[in-house]
DNA sequence: TTATGTGCAAACGTTTTGCGGCAGT
DNA sequence: ACTGCCGCAAAACGTTTGCACATAA
């Protein structure tokens, strides 16, 4: 019991105070059924399923809000569109597959402590960070 | 002796067999002359002053065309500007101060090969990383 | 009921591009 | 001379916003 339970998106929402709509619903539940790392406008594909009458505004809309409430975390790959993924979820770091695009994440307990021990050094506390590797398969037979 | 000294940006232009024009070479010394990381913008506030004569869409041409060389790296912070650095300088991470937007450079052996090693286990070869610390100054007396 | 959210389309800031003229090799 | 660059202005891109109407609390 307790509350250590995961809460999902919606509920952290109304946690948060936030007006619930049905468009907002639908965003979190799109979020809250993705596994990959979906763009705006991806999220708004998905949306449309759910709710043909959803706007693309609506949607940035709501995550800037969900953003903004903590709720969300903005990521930036670097081609240019916006990424957002589950603030709550374990923190992780990702590696983008330079061939497919696929991004995989991943958490490293001492890359964390290096980059707190590193920020101290430089005289900063750390408030965040964001690691991205960039990285290509490793086929077997691949000799170099 | 032999070719260890450091090539500056119109060197290896040449070396990569592109055409120079005086707006290249303004822009090439705009960027060996900066040792902040100023966006596209302020580049082309900076190349002014050497050239009034040059278009911002040329300054943008010339450091998407160096970049495409491997002269340059493009950097993003997360403010939706890009920002260009020579890619042939000592590789580093950078730590952003998150109270003045100040970039500090820094290195750390250790972080590097912890990444190569990460990369490594997740099956991949790793071709390139991105690292960031966002942090504030901690200042004397700060407590916490 | 009243404050707040929505859809639409127009505006935004950054970056790219089509064009006719100009310059590097 | 010929290829490729330049400046200009317009377009493109992802994102934000003003407005009139709709909806949650």
């Amino acid at each position: 019991m307790g509350d250590d339970m995961a809460k999902d998106i919606i509920q952290r929402c109304a946690q948060n105070g936030l007006r619930m709509t049905d468009q907002r619903r639908t965003v979190a539940q799109v979020l809250e059924a993705s596994q990959d790392h979906p763009d705006v406008e991806e999220l708004y594909a998905r949306a449309l399923k759910l709710d043909p009458r959803i706007s693309i505004a609506t949607v940035y809309r709501s995550v800037k809000l969900f953003e903004e409430s903590g709720i969300l975390e903005k990521l930036e790959f670097g081609d240019g569109r916006a990424r957002y993924e589950d603030a709550e979820r374990d923190h992780h770091d990702h590696l983008i597959d330079m061939n497919s695009g696929e991004v995989i994440e991943f958490i490293d307990p001492d890359i964390e402590a290096l980059q707190e021990k590193i920020a101290e050094r430089l005289g900063y506390r750390l408030k965040g960070h964001r690691l991205e590797l960039y990285g290509v398969p490793i086929k077997r037979g691949d000799n170099d």
